[in-house]
DNA sequence: GTAAACCCTATTGTAACAATAGGGTCAAGA
DNA sequence: TCTTGACCCTATTGTTACAATAGGGTTTAC
């Protein structure tokens, strides 16, 4: 009772459909055991199923059609196993890529729900913050002149130096400015450094500076041109409530919303100063 | 000084490659600011950059371009939090099959790495198992007809029970045919039933049964036409050793390894039976 | 003025099929 | 024996996000 099967049976038999058996045909990786030769039908034989599970099994275990046909040229059993083996580590990769991928996704939804909620914009506050580490660079040119050109250079050059430094990509969306506190203290909205926030274990790197965590005035800030009046309210107040600066200005960027027809950058940024009470 | 940038330097200001940008431009994702209506040469602004920082943002998310696109009709931060909520589900998805992956990557080289040493194939062995949960499928023929054949039939069968209870793919390539205690007892060789290895978790289903822990006498086969012999091999050692058969037949297969040329099945099981000292 | 470096469009290729179109074949019932 | 519906064939197009050409024009620096 050695049956001739279909080609509609075997791909019911086996789950698949009826293209796939032609594809597989064609790129010479399962052959029916059987074509007519005059009207090309073809002929599958029920052995033939265990091809088949051969092939879905590897594929199942992510191999490409191209790796499978070179399984079937390798017989010895080492080999196989080492193509395993590389196989695992293959998908621990994609494994921590797609970690990243949603380590980022979760920063980027967490920004935008909280954006969602600030009733604050332009209310200043204070708070305490705690210790944050930045990957600094200097620009030298001011990054408030013409209108983010300017700023647009030294992000590119920031960002060349984190490839430099293999940071993740994550960390691209994670920037800010920094105005020493000696500008500042001045009432000098002047800087030439952009940094990027970084994850705790990067130290050893020139460049990294660490944040610590203390009291903060901070405000949020939805427009670029509102930058430096927002700057100057958490300077009036600290000097109304009599505290001191205690360190440098951080203008951080919260949040990036596209701006399509505008074409020009849209977000919102947090602004703070550290302050200490003034004895 | 609002400069003119070429493809090229866009290209390297922004660490993608000409085509890309290309690309881009053919899709209507990013067009060039500016492109000379006699050369056609495209010139991007600076402030372009913004643009495909964020495209460059999503498509590492793991956006397709086309979802960019939609992206920027959607201005709202709402729509854009709920699409990046179903992104990370969407990961999570992904990291999940990728995990089972694995796990069946994992089976598969320990297989063939336990084949690889297998000294003892056609050798008995006495060992202690332990407990297994095994999904059981009758096919009301016996499985030893037909060379194979009656076996790939009903083993399509058992497959597709195995997806409507919706088992995982990696369980397919953990199965073995069972033969009952009675049948064994009388010396015959004769089963209508496969089954699959599960995990533990799986219970209510009908069909599911568990191989308690217990010593088992066990033989390495290689060929489906030795196991009648092997099995008979068991037998007499067990009357030899004056032990009583303590259950059900089992035939597991071990491994398959891939027998291109022969178009046939090429395993390697482990038979076994259950066996306790007789008092 | 010239050559190198740059830019353009258009085509082909990639992976693993799905979805057609347009036509021939098989099997079962009348 | 005829018919009809179910089945089969080949060939083409489409999918994603570009890379890699080919064949030709343009810019820029010396």
């Amino acid at each position: 009772m050695l049956e001739k099967i279909s080609i509609g049976k075997m791909a019911k038999l086996n789950n698949v459909s009826v293209q796939t058996l032609h594809h597989y045909d064609k790129i010479g990786l399962l052959s029916p055991s059987y074509t007519d030769p005059i009207t090309n039908y073809r002929y599958y034989s029920i052995k033939q199923c265990a091809s088949l599970d051969f092939i879905k099994y590897l594929k199942y275990m992510g191999f490409t059609l191209q790796e499978i046909l070179e399984f079937f040229t390798k017989e010895d059993a080492k080999s196989i196993s080492k193509l395993l083996d590389e196989q695992i580590h293959l998908i621990d990769q994609k494994m921590n890529d797609l970690t990243q991928m949603k380590r980022t996704l979760e920063v980027a939804s967490k920004n935008y729900k909280t954006y969602m909620q600030i009733q604050n914009m332009g209310i200043i506050e204070r708070n305490v913050l705690p210790e944050r580490k930045i990957y600094c660079y200097d620009g030298k040119k001011n990054i408030y002149n013409d209108h983010l050109e300017t700023y647009e250079y030294i992000l590119r050059e920031l960002r060349n130096q984190a490839l430099i430094h293999q940071f993740p990509t994550s960390y691209f969306c994670n920037v800010g400015s920094i105005t020493r506190m000696e500008m500042i203290k001045q009432r000098k909205l002047t800087s030439t450094e952009i940094f990027m926030l970084v994850d705790a274990h990067f130290s050893e790197i020139q460049g990294i500076e660490i944040l610590p965590a203390q009291e903060y005035v901070t405000i949020y800030c939805d427009q670029f041109s509102n930058e430096r009046d927002y700057a100057f309210k958490l300077i009036d107040y600290i000097e109304e409530h009599k505290l001191e600066i205690a360190g440098d200005y951080i203008c951080e960027v919260i949040i990036e919303l596209p701006e399509w027809t505008h074409a020009e950058r849209h977000m919102i940024m947090k602004l703070q100063i550290p302050v200490k009470k003034n004895l």
